[in-house]
DNA sequence: GTTTGTGCAAATATTTTGCACTTGA
DNA sequence: TCAAGTGCAAAATATTTGCACAAAC
């Protein structure tokens, strides 16, 4: 758990992420807590999400517009990527070991040091290419 | 080249940009033409660099705080990838065809089409991390 | 001379922060 | 009690846009 209080609004943050599958931005969370009677500042929706992200018990990503987004992860605290259907938000959590070395080797071999990656798929998922 | 017009301003940035072989942001150009004498608008310089990006004639990307960097590109329209130094800029074109391989195995394993990936790493290059 | 480009300042959008107040343990 | 958490409003960041003016062709 992330902090050490038990607090409404952690409460109740956590609780949504629990009935969301996909991918949502802090404002949205923001907006559909409201939606349900729960009163949360802004600034305490990004502080938590921010805190259960670094703690790993949310997966975020970014969009091509520099937003984040949030949503309760499968596998905590696990270095992962994700594979999202462009059409339905659909989201498979991707993670090879094979991707991280070699993300890792690329990184040595240019004498790099500290490297972090972002890697993020984009696509169409069967259902979706078959309902076309 | 970009638009229809040459003018003093995009004259100066591109010639920046042909001066510089690492990615800077829209700010860190601004300023690198104050310096050289050169007092034009950030605003232009957002779309000016914008519509180049667009027009394929300078590489972009988003650093994970949101912020978008510009280069003049090596090799235009080839699919590569970046591995940009955080503090000094310096990048490494990356292009492995076992990443490109994995990458697509790993969708085509979850039954995705049309797949698209990003990819960027960023860390300390050698010398930064000796001048440390 | 007409159309495109530019500068400036204000607007957007997203996220972070300072600080006084509240609350959980 | 009292440190941790919260709300609010302001600040910070990065980028975009409206509009009058300037410049290119």
């Amino acid at each position: 758990m992330i902090g050490q209080r038990v607090t409404r609004q952690r409460t109740a943050i956590g609780a949504l992420l629990d009935g969301l599958g996909d991918f949502r931005s802090a404002q949205q969370i923001h907006t559909l807590l409201a939606e349900r009677g729960e009163d949360i500042g802004l600034a305490t929706v990004y502080r938590t999400l921010g805190a259960m992200a670094t703690a790993g018990e949310v997966d975020s990503l970014r969009t091509g517009t520099g937003e984040s987004l949030f949503r309760r992860c499968a596998r905590p605290s696990t270095h992962h990527h994700h594979l999202v259907c462009r059409s339905c938000g659909r989201t498979v959590e991707v993670q090879g070991p094979n991707l991280e070395s070699l993300v890792r080797s690329i990184a040595a071999e240019h004498g790099f040091t500290d490297v972090e990656h972002t890697l993020e798929f984009f696509g169409t998922c069967q259902s979706c290419a078959s309902a076309r």
